[in-house]
DNA sequence: ATCGGGCCTGAATACGTATGTGAGCGGCTG
DNA sequence: CAGCCGCTCACATACGTATTCAGGCCCGAT
């Protein structure tokens, strides 16, 4: 009973009076077939339990219905932590790989390690979602490399930096330029952003754009003094908020570039005693879980990770059944809660 | 330049002068063959960025060092979320996969599917994580015919629950029997408990039962009035904490069975104007990221979720390998936060 | 010189599926 | 009645690797 051997199509023929390739025909669908034999076969088959095996199927076929998933993630945080805003999105890539009938690999990488060629040369997956904030001079080699090498993928980033028709992400420009306006109706003038303005670094920097654009329009001179280098922890979040304080920087609101470093921020102001939004208004950027039970509640840019992570997904299969995508540009929304007051 | 067809083992072997077979050998680390030869191939395979493929591999040696980590999530809620314990575990499990040189496939499933076979008898993966609370009833069923058709699998949960050897879980028992003795360190003597007894949630089941021993053992009488259902989302919390409350029952404590329905009770209770810890204290099961940053933060009994993952994969690899490990209880921890005063 | 035995390698084959090609059969047209 | 076509199906084969088996070679021992 336990240990049988897994049967095959040419079990199935057998049974059936038939030949493997008919059994094959049949299982898949295909047009040419009798329907009685078809009903024949495919009840056989339920009745063995009987499964195409994959491996077979994709040597033949020569792609494996797989999507593979990779994280970039910081090599120096050991931990395994991922950030919150990818874990949001996760979700709605594994509910869209299954609505696509694909399987989906999901796995950590450097970004000096050889991913680029471990994936698609394997024939392990047919594309490849790339995920991660990161100096993205760093990705620039390799993302050559891929292109040129005819891979298919698709990589959550700035729209705007490069390689277009691969990279999805959303209108981080028009984000930042939102929070900033709301900030400025506030009355605030003096806002700091925290978060680097590299162009290394092009989400932030985008962001970045959109906050300057925001005060030029809003007839503020931009002052150097109040944008803070920081990284996406809730730790370099509160260390710049901390040189900030420090720096005797005079402000009344904090645009942070995501929300756990407007959380870190937020903790260090509070641990100074500033009130919040008294004080000082902070907005983040992503509305992760988090933003919400923060206290005060954060008032945030959404990105929505549902959305995004279906896009990727349907952009990717799109990409590989040769039916190209146009770059998708995903909308933000500003998600207004109390600690900006009213 | 683009799109040559990729290279195989035969190619490989002519441009070393060698056959197929050997240079299958050479890369596979095979003893017997000639170190020269060796260094030869793996030379020209490095040069002609040669990757074994996968699925030929697969097919041939029958399997696919690969594993499946299969989420149950509560067919209910449509959106794309995942417990956030499940979260921290998922880094852990993606890590140590990586380090056994095995490739992650994850994917929901809803109980009522036929997960149980679409796996491993599609030969998609050699072994199943799997992950997800529910009610247990349900599973039995497919868990025994998972192993009676002899698939490798693991589980987390309860490890007392069944099936022992496969069932991975921590010391809930003991979890929840420290969490009381803490309550009653700090005189708390009406505690209620929110979470499921019902033994078809075991690992509620568990908590529930050390929580039980716990008073018992500081002399306490339980009191049905105090234990109120409750599943894992915040909304149930704070619905098991509304119901109390309008109860009119007495309790100077909480402790809930899962973090999630400890801060969806904090909510209602301070909505009620019930001070924390003041007026009651609340100790919420499994250290979630959010617990830390409630307010205030929140006492809770910590599941190591690193080690989890870890362990988790460990032991189903030590199955696959035929090397059986026996079931493991890791321990619990209980960390204090300020909730609960002092 | 012969023989036995390691050491290395090549020939052949199997893994299970998908697909190109052609054959048998019945019905239809001219 | 010959010829043709559409419908089903079987035969043969390819996908790229891992493994079994046997053979060639060289060395030392007899």
């Amino acid at each position: 009973m336990g240990m049988q051997r897994k049967p095959t199509s040419f079990d199935i023929a057998q049974l059936a009076g038939v030949s493997q390739p008919t059994v094959s025909r049949a299982l898949r669908g295909e047009a040419g077939v009798n329907p009685a034999t078809r009903l024949r076969i495919e009840s056989i088959a339920k009745q063995l339990n009987y499964r195409v095996d994959k491996a077979a199927s994709n040597l033949r076929t020569r792609h494996s219905q797989t999507l593979a998933l990779l994280f970039f993630e910081d090599p120096t945080s050991d931990d395994s932590l991922i950030n919150p805003f990818f874990h949001s999105m996760l979700g709605s890539i594994i509910r869209t790989c299954a609505e696509h009938d694909h399987d989906l690999l999901i796995s950590f990488q450097q970004l000096s390690s050889d991913w680029h060629t471990d994936y698609e040369d394997a024939r392990k997956a047919d594309g490849l979602i790339l995920l991660g904030y990161g100096d993205f001079e760093l990705y620039r080699a390799r993302l050559k490399a891929l292109q040129d090498a005819g891979t298919h993928f698709v990589r959550w980033g700035s729209v705007l930096s490069e390689g277009a028709g691969l990279t999805i992400g959303c209108d981080n420009r028009g984000g930042g330029a939102e929070a900033t306006r709301h900030l400025l109706g506030l009355g605030r003038r003096r806002i700091a952003f925290l978060g680097t303005a590299s162009s290394h670094y092009p989400e932030f920097h985008e962001r970045y754009r959109g906050h300057a654009q925001a005060l030029a329009g809003g007839g503020i001179v931009e002052d150097p003094a109040l944008q803070i280098d920081a990284i996406t922890t809730e730790e370099s979040g509160a260390a710049a908020a901390q040189a900030l304080l420090d720096s005797g920087a005079d402000f009344d609101a904090i645009l942070a570039a995501s929300d756990l470093i407007a959380i870190g921020a937020m903790r260090t102001l509070q641990a100074a005693g500033r009130r919040i939004p008294e004080d000082v208004s902070v907005i983040g950027f992503d509305d992760i879980p988090a933003a919400s039970s923060a206290s005060p509640p954060l008032t945030t840019v959404m990105q929505d990770a549902r959305l995004a992570g279906r896009t990727l997904v349907e952009t990717l299969i799109g990409r590989i059944r040769e039916k190209p995508v146009g770059p998708a540009l995903l909308p933000t929304r500003l998600v207004v809660r109390r600690s900006c007051g009213a």
